[in-house]
DNA sequence: CGCCTTATTTCAAGATGTGATTTAACCCAG
DNA sequence: CTGGGTTAAATCACATCTTGAAATAAGGCG
């Protein structure tokens, strides 16, 4: 009984939100409720201001339906995306509309944890202030990280790139506001923003491959996104794709990263034209080598698409998932050129029936889709709970 | 309301049936149920002779608890393994112990789908009749099938290995039969017994890695089986391990099960040895080659727990799973030596906080498993129905 | 034998879903 | 402009279910 009336609410207000506008007897429908419930329900949530009315639609001679929404006005949630160089604050309306932002570039956050949380937090303040909401409407704070978020007795990130071995960022940032706080690896909460809104939309199972400096992916398996035990699933960059081969900055050989990483993909151009590394803008000297018109360039772009569509076909076949979502900054710009390469090498590589049904494409979302990711995950919280703030939404203090 | 009875029945009967006895008072704390609903509840399994009691627990001054059971005898299930030469069929109680049994060799099921169908039948007339149960207090019929389960409009199998194409099982057997009918690949029952009775129990991730003639896996995410969005997921065995590498089956080439499937291995071993491919019993010939005392038999055997351990480092990369539980026939016999070396090369290959987290070891039940994991489908629609027979378990006449 | 402790059942109240019925709102023909 | 027709939404009465509290059951122990 308890949270029979929850869940109910939770049903409706998914498909409003997520399916756009309905009448209450569609809904019932919809979610397979009486329409007796769905009355009830509704009733509750516009009473609340969850849901508002959005206009009549008349028809051939009957009462008018009363079409319903969700009332983007009703709260506002927070997006951070920790990038390696950067920290991005959002604040959005409940259907995720940017209110505002704040950006501070930084020459590398490594080991400055300190430092992240602090700008993190005053750009919090200064969103807030430029978008001039309500504070008390914040349901959260999503921040998307670059690395492992492991949910132990307190919540632990470990990016080993930039140094962060166990960071109680969750910790660090309560010290400073009382909003409440989800923190995830900013590769799910990207993935998050493409299942929602992007390239995933309307799939249940997909795995968004991102391929930047590093490589990783967001698994999303029936619906819901999967972390396995401990957080650490989709670490498709360090799979083994050529035994013994390329040394990996993970000190194994062979793994995928090697090969198709931003880094990767440039080490191995400047090995074939016998040039010594060079510290160089990763992303200049990609489009670079993309643009160039050499024997060389050729085949180390073949021989990515070869690596990246192995590693695709290896997903394909562990995850027989219904779409593959292509993303990361390197992977946009080498995908907008090598997805067909791509897509052939994975046809090769996965089995037949599985590859069927796939469908491989690019993001949809730009590279801001971190902190829109992270800002899903208040508003998850809010859906599942029907609409009200819930345990994990109610502040700590008042 | 119209399922809540259903789920809390649910809630106390799958207590009753994994963690073995409890008293009410246990349960209401153990489902979080008011002790009054779990009277209630108990009250109607009881009754339903679902659950019984079995014996009281005398206290220090109190009234003695009663303890509860999954009644053994309330209904009894069948499971069948249609393996690529033979077809298995067991009777089990309700808690999976062993009543009757059926097994028939064949050549070959290639292209025998007709031949399958009848000894199924057969064996499931023989076994009811040999033990003795009521046939219609029997639940339903698991089958396990040697190929993927694709469910369509009509279910069909792709058992590629034995030229299935699109077998219509389920209609075949509905002819012979009203009994509900439960069709998964077989990797997958057979990781069902694992986890509810084998080296599984307990974990909410794991996966499950079958090394045979072929090389599949079974992945369990987040306590349920993952399907992918056709059936088609957990295909480790056609994931690229060394790109251009060993021809497979498959046609694609590098594939894992190139070179840990036992032909694989063998063949490699004959390769080594200069000697040309020949048709053996490929489980003497693999017992020997562990036997071999040379230098071409050693270096093989460790090649393979190299490409083993790597493709293990894959699957804890992707899944980050509490436990990786080898199996297969072949699995079996080569992990009782190599497993030791194996887990030394996946830990160099996967990341050291996944690797940290899973537990690599041996399946624990025999090969029959694959029957009784098939069993194992219709008890586990039966406890999640609360205990009642289900639509999916109703029989379709009368 | 009666008090104490613990387990289970009973009871009454409150919450909720649902089918049937009623009310609301609008179209349109006459 | 009025009344019938039509569809949407609200209301009602009832059945179901959970639950905290109180009552009852069952045994130990002094």
């Amino acid at each position: 009984m308890r949270d029979l009336r929850t869940s109910n609410r939770a049903r409706v207000l998914r498909r409003l939100y997520f399916d756009g506008q309905f009448s209450r007897h569609e809904l019932a429908g919809a979610t397979g409720l009486s329409q007796a419930s769905v009355s009830n329900v509704v009733g509750e949530l516009v009473e609340d201001q969850v849901v508002v009315e959005a206009g009549l639609v008349g028809s051939d001679g009957g009462r008018p339906r009363v079409l319903l929404r969700v009332n983007p006005d009703h709260a506002c949630v927070v997006g951070v995306d920790v990038g390696e160089t950067h920290v991005l604050v959002e604040v959005f309306d409940l259907t995720l509309r940017r209110l505002a932002m704040s950006t501070f570039q930084m020459d590398t956050i490594a080991n400055r944890g300190e430092a992240v949380v602090e700008r993190v937090l005053a750009g919090l303040d200064q969103c807030v202030e430029d978008s001039g909401v309500d504070p008390g409407r914040i349901l959260g704070v999503g921040v998307g990280v670059p690395g492992l978020v492991e949910r132990g007795s307190e919540l632990l990130v470990h990016a080993q790139t930039v140094g962060w071995n166990g960071v109680p960022l969750e910790r660090m940032l309560r010290a400073g506001t009382d909003l409440p706080l989800f923190i995830d690896n900013g590769a799910n909460t990207l993935g998050q923003a493409e299942m929602w809104f992007g390239a995933g939309r309307g799939a249940r199972n997909a795995v968004i491959a991102l391929i930047g400096s590093g490589v990783g992916a967001s698994v999303i398996a029936d619906g819901v996104p999967y972390r396995g035990a401990s957080g650490g699933a989709g670490e498709w960059g360090h799979t083994t794709l050529s035994l013994d081969g390329r040394p990996c900055r993970c000190g194994a050989h062979g793994c995928l990263e090697a090969y198709i990483g931003a880094k990767g993909v440039l080490g191995r151009h400047r090995e074939a034209a016998g040039l010594p590394p060079e510290i160089v803008d990763e992303e200049v000297a990609l489009r670079e080598l993309l643009a160039e018109d050499s024997q060389a360039a050729r085949e180390v772009l073949e021989e990515t698409a070869r690596y990246a569509g192995a590693g695709i076909g290896n997903l394909i076949n562990l995850f027989n998932p219904e779409r593959v979502i292509v993303g990361g900054w390197a992977g946009l710009i080498l995908g907008e050129q090598l997805l067909p390469a791509i897509r052939e090498v994975a046809a090769k590589h996965a089995l037949h029936h599985p590859y069927q049904q796939a469908k491989i494409s690019l993001c949809e979302l730009g590279t801001e889709s971190v902190a829109m990711g992270a800002a899903t995950l208040p508003v998850a919280e809010f859906l599942g709970a029907g609409g009200v703030r819930s345990a994990a939404l109610m502040r700590p203090t008042g």
